[in-house]
DNA sequence: GAGTGGTCTAGACCACAAT
DNA sequence: TTGTGGTCTAGACCACTCA
């Protein structure tokens, strides 16, 4: 009695992933059917399916129906990073998250703000700035626009006491959501709002969701000197 | 007759993510058991299960055995991104694509490169520093260290034709990856190779890369001005 | 101890794509 | 037409965690 315990999905991931990383299975080879790795590792097709999705999804494999599965040839480095809310990421290294709004108010939508949302409908959307602090130092200065007709009621919250993300995360959870990243030299309102000298080199975190097709919010995240955003696969 | 198909898992995750949109279940709710919602839906427990998974796994709800599922009171912003290879990246934007050997030599270690390996060992490694070009102008400033422990075939590839990414990529599958983004200004040696003023923002992308907890590379991609990352869920 | 999610299995049928 | 992945189902049992 060999004690054997049941293969998990995990466990024939992992074992096909050893098989791809030590070349059994090199890139762009061909994979055994489901059927025929799950007799060879003794488990049901299902639990082989369920490994290869996990290895699709990390960009690993490529499945086909009638095509087969392959390794991937050129694999795509592919990770998944979490942007936390802004207070809570302070408050978890354990500094003191401050905030402070700028402005507030509802203004009709710039042509750059219609390019993001990809409408072409214009329209008002309310405009807020603000700025995150850490142990009173600016740490992001946000310039964010909320459209009005799909959140019309951003329009009765506080946006005083705290940030319109805050109030947005947990009330109104969006389906679709593009992040992009990019870098810019500190100037006028950035630079004035996070306290740096001009020219300073500063990260810039910019979102935008929307529930089905609908805009929700756009928001530039423009972070303090040193800012950095980590991930892992 | 009313001609009912069944319900796909995408169904029943897009149907709960709609209750979670509409607030039929709110931020920090707790969800029906999965049995439950099978029977209400029409579908077999693992359905619901299936759907479950991927609301989990995009941050909307959290679940524990005993404790049930719940609609996440903070919802994380979670959002995954490719980076590519750096020449597929340029020639599907239709544009051409060159790639220049700065230098290449076996080097100490110095020590921002073990913290960013985690590791305590001194040793040495290959040293690439390399341009890559988009319609002959500079691109991505590249400068990596590659571990001969776990990749000494590296140092028999010819670094002068294509790029150590191009090779890595193909032949060194990674089983853990660490990424981060930050912000520099333009100065000294990534001033030069990208042919920018000394001052500008610039985006770096820093990517190290382990096979079990033994390192393979990290390399410090600093890009040029106006380069964007961008990220969906 | 008991409730809830996590997983496995075996079989069936569907859907897409290559032949 | 046919082969392969994609999914559903029903039932069973496991494993975590709360009370």
């Amino acid at each position: 009695m060999t004690g054997q315990t049941r293969l998990s999905w995990t466990d024939v991931r992992d074992e096909i992933q050893a098989r791809i990383l030590d070349r059994t299975y090199a890139p762009g080879d061909k994979l055994p059917r489901d059927n025929d790795l799950a007799l060879g590792l003794g488990c049901a097709r299902t639990t082989v399916h369920r490994a290869m999705q996990d290895l699709a999804r990390i960009g690993l494999v490529e499945r086909k129906r009638k095509g087969g599965t392959h390794v991937r040839a050129d694999p795509v480095t592919r990770a998944t990073f979490d942007i936390p809310i802004t207070r809570r990421e302070v408050e978890q290294r354990g500094s003191t998250y401050d905030y402070r709004l700028i402005s507030s108010a509802v203004e009709p939508m710039p042509e750059s703000v219609l390019l993001r949302f990809g409408s072409s409908e214009p329209g008002e959307a309310l405009h807020v700035k603000a700025v995150h602090l850490s142990d009173s130092k600016p740490y992001i200065f946000e310039d964010r626009w909320i459209d009005i007709t799909t959140t019309p009621d951003i329009l009765q919250v506080d946006l005083a006491g705290s940030s319109a993300n805050e109030w947005l995360v947990r009330n109104k959870p969006y389906s679709k959501l593009d992040v992009r990243f990019f870098a810019v030299n500190a100037k006028g309102e950035n630079a004035e709002h996070l306290s740096v000298a001009a020219g300073e080199a500063l990260l810039v975190i910019e979102r935008t969701t929307w529930i089905g097709s609908a805009p929700i919010t756009t928001v530039r995240s423009v972070t303090a000197p040193g800012y950095q955003l980590s991930a892992q696969n």
